[in-house]
DNA sequence: TCTTCCATGTAACGCGTTACATGATTTT
DNA sequence: AAAATCATGTAACGCGTTACATGGAAGA
């Protein structure tokens, strides 16, 4: 039997999880780790390569030479039974809380250093950020949800549609805390300049 | 004149954010890492002693030596004018994209695996840690907005208010997510039962 | 002819985590 | 008497990024 030692890493779920669906090489899993994938998840092929060597290492995985463009010979990779198992056990385990690193809250936790207006162009540049993503996911959501697989709790499509739907009202939220905080800022704007100057000039809130 | 050489890292500005608003020891700063600031971005004193190091050697900030009761001498952070102008400048920058690693949605792209049953215990599980932080975040937004301060677009409580709304705005819609999801998977688990054994005990949706 | 796509690998380096190390004071 | 808090550091290791390396086939 195969060593099998250690549980895979992150990564290593995120690639089983891809060659659940049907089977790739190395390249196609570093593709799919730029969409759609690379919506929860990303990786480079120099991280792919090593960690499919390591799966197959440990039984979860098996390659078979085809044929292919590449200088050196192309492996297509499929997840072996130990492998499924291996995904299925990770998926009913529990969800460990992970390190939180939100570089766009980050920069906003010190937006109290710069001018109003530089505020509203960052927040300006968050918003059409969230949009575009908005609509992708959109746009993603409408073709998995136009297929009757998706449906089935037992078909990828359905996880692929929960999923999106959760891009969605994720980006949704987002996209009108954007235009609350361009509010925020219009309004505190002109109060603090009116608090500062006494130009009266009024809150232009509600209008 | 100091070094000044590279600009500082993530963890940088996040550290230079904490001292801009008051001055803090390591210590202190490794607990703010934990909360409020771990709410997006974290970081361990490992992490953060060397850090304040690098800082300092590029003038970004500097200590003075004060009481305490550690074995080693207790250090006193400030930011510095120089410190100030980097944290705006970056502030001001153009927002780059950030590779998105999320565990919760990983694992949910791979549910289709497992039992309904499984996936349900699952997102139950999702429910109540969002709920969870719900509940802090709108603890914490209702005692700054009781401040008045926090509408002055020039006091670091105003950009409080901003990331902490954002906070409830999205973990209410992750919460109506979960929610829905539940709803999906009791529907879809009926579907599935009686479309495979003819049960015929009707769809739930509705209810 | 130049660029893009297919295809797989390695090396160097930076960031982040866990664990090791020390020791006084305060709280349970 | 034991544990938590204050307080600062180092070392080893794993994960992730950028860059280096190779080369055929198809399209612009």
């Amino acid at each position: 039997m195969p060593p099998e030692a250690s549980i895979p890493s992150h990564l290593g779920f995120a690639i089983l999880g891809l060659l659940a669906r049907r089977q790739r090489t190395g390249y196609d899993i570093a593709k799919a780790m730029e969409r759609p994938v690379g919506y929860f998840w990303t990786a480079r092929h120099s991280q792919i390569y090593p960690e499919l060597a390591r799966l197959e290492d440990a039984g979860l995985v098996r390659h078979r030479v085809v044929d292919g463009a590449g200088p050196r010979p192309t492996k297509r990779y499929a997840v072996t039974a130990a492998g499924k198992r291996a995904l299925r056990s990770w998926v009913a385990s529990e969800l460990e809380p992970q390190p939180v690193r939100d570089l766009e809250t980050l920069k906003l936790w010190s937006v109290w250093l710069v001018a109003p207006e530089i505020a509203k162009s960052f927040v300006r540049q968050s918003l059409s950020a969230h949009k575009a993503r908005l609509a992708a996911y959109e746009e993603e959501l409408a073709g998995v949800d136009a297929d009757t697989d998706s449906r089935d709790p037992g078909h990828p499509l359905f996880a692929s549609r929960l999923t999106l739907e959760g891009g969605v009202r994720s980006r949704r939220a987002a996209v009108e805390w954007c235009e609350w905080m361009l509010d925020e800022l219009d309004w505190a704007g002109d109060h603090h300049r009116s608090d500062r100057h006494r130009q009266g000039h009024g809150a232009r809130r509600g209008t």
